[in-house]
RNA sequence: GGUGUCUUAGCCAAGUGGUUAGGCAACGGUCUGCAAAACCGUGAACGCCGGUUCGAAUCCGGCAGACACCUCCA
């Protein structure tokens, strides 16, 4: 099927095609590993996974996605310093090797930042590669010599930097997002870290190193720089080493647009001469309780946190889901709960596509009214999953399981294989059976009860059953017999 | 200060000129000794003020509020 997205250059939704060899190449943003990810990049890793799975499964494309791990910059740099306090146990011993405790500092965080991805049904495996931008340092160096030796690139007080002024009249710096740079707010931008540049606007492409941090030599212009790369260096290098440019799709968060993918454009530019992607995705943010996530108001949640308060990640990701990505999406508890029920009622419809019915009078469904039809006909416009999921719930109450024919039934399971190749929520499975040890007790209690029933001794009964919910279980009745369930 | 986005029922969330979005909650019904579950059904909305139009949630203007970028946050 045909998948149109939303491209932010052209501010308009456009049909999507990759370049070249049918294979799509993508690459999404990813962590900063200096703390536990959070609930808001969490959105934009599920953002990338819809993305990623849509083209595959919708699209029919086969795909390379990438997604690079941050592990050098101001914030991984300090936490691994001598003096933080963000240094754990679990860590082990720091060494007098910077470099060494760097990595041993964000691989913690790395390798919880793959375990929370996987929580919320990433799949590794999907990935083409999750490269670490400490491992492309030298190939960073290779494209600063690139921008140096074609002019757009400055040395100054032993860091380099990008010349914007001078590739904006050449190129169009601003595709992404449109700055008015005199209008810029007045006063705040002198701070220690940008007083050596030439111009304000100028970003580094390589920082020269300070005492007491980790570093690499650098050889340009005939002198040794020793520092690290800028931000912006890591992700123009692995794309052009990994995917080769240009490439197909750029995901991240809406506040990456500038200056991090405006400068990423600019450094493929004035480096390797070729505009590194037609297609620019980003998701909008996301807000806890209709506020900004921040410390200050307690509502800064990571996905451990959550995990802790009970509640399932799965329903999370159903939860972020059931919200367009470009639109804000305000994460509430209750809204996680009402995820989690709509969630379980499309179980329970799963579930019944495995059982036998009397009923089986529906044999036959309009095409204009046939879920795969209905469901990816909205996915593949913008990867709407909000009006998807709202063919699906009509679907399911326009045609209950327990009135298909069989072969409808069949049809439909391999309909929801492929909604859950995308939604991954789902089990596509006859319901297990409850295999729950149920206390002997417990039992004892219930059958007491049942007998009390068989009396019509109600007072009696009720009593019990209340006595067997204090105690964690529920029972259902049914008309000659009951089951008992344990609460969640 | 500049620029931009947004404001939809109790809550979440689609909808860009006329036709029921959807989910959760609520309410009513069927079933049940009563409940629960399940199933069926119901109501309720477009931030405020003005304008354009036969007709505005949708277009235009103003106001209020929220958010974002400009400032290495997804």
């Amino acid at each position: 099927m045909k998948i149109q997205l939303y491209n932010s250059l052209s501010k308009q939704i456009e049909d999507f095609n990759p370049i070249r060899d049918n294979i799509v190449r993508m690459y999404s943003c990813g962590p900063t590993v200096y703390n536990h990810a959070h609930i808001g990049n969490m959105r934009s890793f599920l953002f990338a996974d819809l993305m990623q799975s849509t083209l595959r499964n919708v699209g029919e494309w086969d795909l390379k996605w990438v997604m690079n791990i941050t592990d050098i910059d101001d914030k991984t740099i300090r936490g691994s310093s001598f003096e933080s306090e963000a240094w754990l146990p679990e860590m082990g011993e720091q060494t007098s090797d910077r470099l060494e405790n760097l990595r041993n500092f964000t691989n913690y965080y790395k390798t919880l930042f793959l375990e929370d991805i996987q929580k919320l049904g990433i799949n590794l495996d999907d990935f083409h590669k999750i490269p670490h931008a400490t491992d492309y340092i030298s190939e960073m160096q290779e494209l600063i010599r690139k921008i140096f030796k074609n002019g757009y690139a400055y040395i100054s007080e032993g860091s380099v930097y990008f010349n914007v002024e001078k590739y904006s009249q050449a190129e169009n710096y601003g595709k992404l997002k449109k700055i008015d740079f005199s209008n810029f707010q007045k006063g705040v931008r002198i701070d220690a870290d940008t007083y050596e540049r030439d111009d304000a606007n100028d970003f580094v492409l390589w920082k020269t190193k300070k005492d007491g941090e980790p570093f690499w030599d650098f050889e340009l212009n005939a002198s040794n720089l020793p520092g690290r790369p800028g931000w912006h260096m890591e992700c123009s290098t692995m794309e052009y080493e990994i995917l080769g440019l240009p490439f197909d799709i750029h995901t991240g968060g809406i506040d990456l647009q500038f200056p991090h993918h405006e400068d990423e454009i600019a450094q493929s530019k004035a480096g390797y001469g070729i505009d590194p992607n037609p297609f620019w995705c980003h998701n909008e943010f996301l807000e806890v309780e209709g506020k900004k996530m921040s410390k200050s108001l307690g509502n800064f949640y990571s996905l451990r946190e959550l995990l802790d308060k009970g509640l399932d990640p799965l329903d999370i990701r159903f939860a972020m889901l059931m919200a367009h990505y470009r639109t804000k999406y305000n994460f509430t508890f209750a809204g996680v709960e009402a995820a989690a029920k709509a969630r379980q009622k499309v179980q329970d419809y799963i579930y019944q596509l495995f059982e036998e019915s009397s009923d089986n009078s529906i044999n036959e469904i309009p095409e204009n009214k046939y879920l795969p039809n209905t469901f990816f006909g909205e996915i593949a416009i913008d990867l709407h999953t909000p009006k998807a999921l709202s063919k699906l719930f009509e679907f399911i109450s326009n045609y209950p399981a327990g009135k298909l024919s069989n072969e409808l039934k069949n049809d439909l399971k391999q309909v929801f294989v492929k909604i859950n190749s995308i939604f991954k929520i789902w089990e596509i499975a006859p319901k297990p059976e409850n295999n729950v040890l149920i206390p002997q007790e417990i039992l004892d209690i219930a059958e007491q009860r049942f007998q009390a029933k068989k009396d019509k001794n109600w007072t009696l009964a009720d009593e019990l059953r209340s006595k067997i919910t204090q105690m964690g279980y529920s029972i259902l009745d049914s008309k000659d017999g009951y089951e008992i369930k344990q609460n969640d």
